[in-house]
DNA sequence: ACCGGCGCCTGACAACTGTCATGGCCGAGC
DNA sequence: GCTCGGCCATGACAGTTGTCAGGCGCCGGT
C-alpha cells in the first residue's frame, strides 16, 4: 500500500503533535515532516518529499498564505491543505489564491481531516461548504491597499498621527483612506472598521 | 495498572479529536469524555468519573476559569488543568485562583502533556515557568471593575455614548472610567488601552 | 491633446475624546 | 461622629477624529 507523505506546519506544537498523532492513527497516512514557522515549510517539504501540507494561516516567520505561495510556485506538484483557527471568508479566497487545494477550519470533526488529506492528494478541491457560501455572499475585498494599509496601524490602536509617519503620508491623507474605510465596511469609528475588516479577513 | 480518567473541554473539534488521540498513546491515560463547550464540562466530568479536567481557556458558554471554578465547587477532588492558546499572565493567575492545579500554553511540547496531567493527577502544580515570571513581574490586575467593563466595550470599537448606554453610566463618567484605565496601562487611547489589558489577561 | 480616473494632498467644520477639577453620595474604619 | 476612600456625576478645555469639498499631478485610453 502506497502512504501518502504529510508535513504539518502550526505554531503550537502541542496542536502539531496532536495532529500527528490524529494523523498516525491512519494507515495511508504518514507525517514525514512538523515545522512551526512558515518560512520553514519549502525546505522541509523538499527535504522530506512530503505530497501534501498541512498549513495552519496564523504563524510566525511567514503566515499560512505565504507559505503556501512559496511551496506552490518551489514544488508545483506539491498539494497544500489550510487549516485554520479562524473561518475568515476573506482568507479562504486568499488561500485559494495562493494555491492551496483545500481549507479546512478547526471545528470540522476530526474524522475528517484524514479525508480532507486524501481528497487534497488526490488532486481534489476541499472547502468547508459553510465558510465558501460566506465568501461568496460577502464578495471579495472591497478595500484598497492604502485602506488596508491604514487599518492595519489602527489595528493596534495607533493615533492618525503615528499612522501617518509609519506608512509615510500626512494626516489628512490617513483620515481620508481611514474614512473610506470606515464607510466601506460599515463601521462608526476606524477601530471599529480594523475590527470588522480583520475578522472578514480583509486586513 | 491504574488509568486516570481525562476529560477533554475544546471548541475546535480538530484539537480535540487531536489531543485525544495524543492522550490515548499513553497507557495510563484515558479519555472518557470530550465537551465543546464550557458550561458542559461539570456534567461530563460528573457522568464519566472523569480524574483530571483539561481545559481550554477560550470557549463560548461558559469561558475555561468559570468552567474550572464550577467544577472544583461541584466535583473538589477532580483536577483542573488548563491548556490554552493565549499565553497571557492574568489567566494563569486568574486560572489558578479559581482552583486549577495547572496551567499549560499550546506551544509547550506535545511530549509534555501527558506528563503534566500525570502530575496534576498526582496532586502537584503545573505551571509554565515562563509564564509564572511574566505573571509575578507584572504583578496584580490593576484596573476595576468599572474599567474592565468600559474597556471590554472599547475594545469592540464603540464610541463613548454607546460604552455609556450599555453599562448605565453617564458619558462623562465613563469618559473618566476609560481615562483611569489608559492612565493604568499605560496606553494614549482606549482602543490601544483595550487592547493592551486585552493581552494582559486583564479583561 | 484631451479627458477621466486615481493617488495624494489641503483646509475647514462639527463631533468626539482625553484630561482635569470639582462635588454629592455612601459604606468602612477610627 | 468624622474622615477616608470608592463610585458616579458634571462642566470646561484642548486635542483628535470623521467628513466633505475641493486641488494638483500622473498615468492610460481615445
Amino acid at each position: 500500500m502506497v502512504t501518502i507523505r504529510v508535513l504539518l506546519a502550526d505554531d503550537q506544537a502541542l496542536v502539531r503533535g496532536a495532529l500527528a498523532a490524529l494523523l498516525a492513527l491512519e494507515h495511508d497516512l504518514e507525517v514525514v515532516a512538523e515545522v512551526g514557522r512558515g518560512d520553514q515549510v519549502v525546505e522541509a517539504a523538499r527535504s522530506s518529499g512530503a505530497e501534501v501540507c498541512l498549513i495552519d494561516v496564523e504563524m510566525p516567520g511567514a503566515d499560512g498564505i505565504e507559505a503556501t505561495r512559496s511551496v506552490r510556485s518551489a514544488l508545483p506538484e506539491v498539494r497544500v491543505l489550510i487549516v485554520t483557527t479562524f473561518g475568515r471568508p476573506g482568507y479562504l479566497r486568499r488561500a485559494l489564491e495562493a494555491g492551496a487545494s483545500g481549507f479546512v477550519v478547526k471545528d470540522t470533526p476530526a474524522s475528517e481531516l484524514a479525508e480532507a488529506v486524501r481528497r487534497v492528494h488526490a488532486g481534489l478541491r476541499v472547502v468547508d461548504p459553510v465558510l465558501a457560501a460566506e465568501s461568496l455572499a460577502e464578495g471579495p475585498n472591497p478595500l484598497t491597499e492604502r485602506e488596508r494599509a491604514v487599518l492595519r496601524c489602527a489595528r493596534e490602536g495607533l493615533r492618525v498621527a503615528e499612522i501617518a509617519s509609519r506608512v509615510h503620508l500626512s494626516q489628512g491623507t490617513v483620515r481620508n483612506y481611514l474614512s473610506s474605510a470606515i464607510g466601506k465596511v460599515g463601521a462608526a469609528t476606524s477601530a471599529q472598521a480594523a475590527q470588522v475588516a480583520e475578522e472578514r479577513g480583509w486586513l
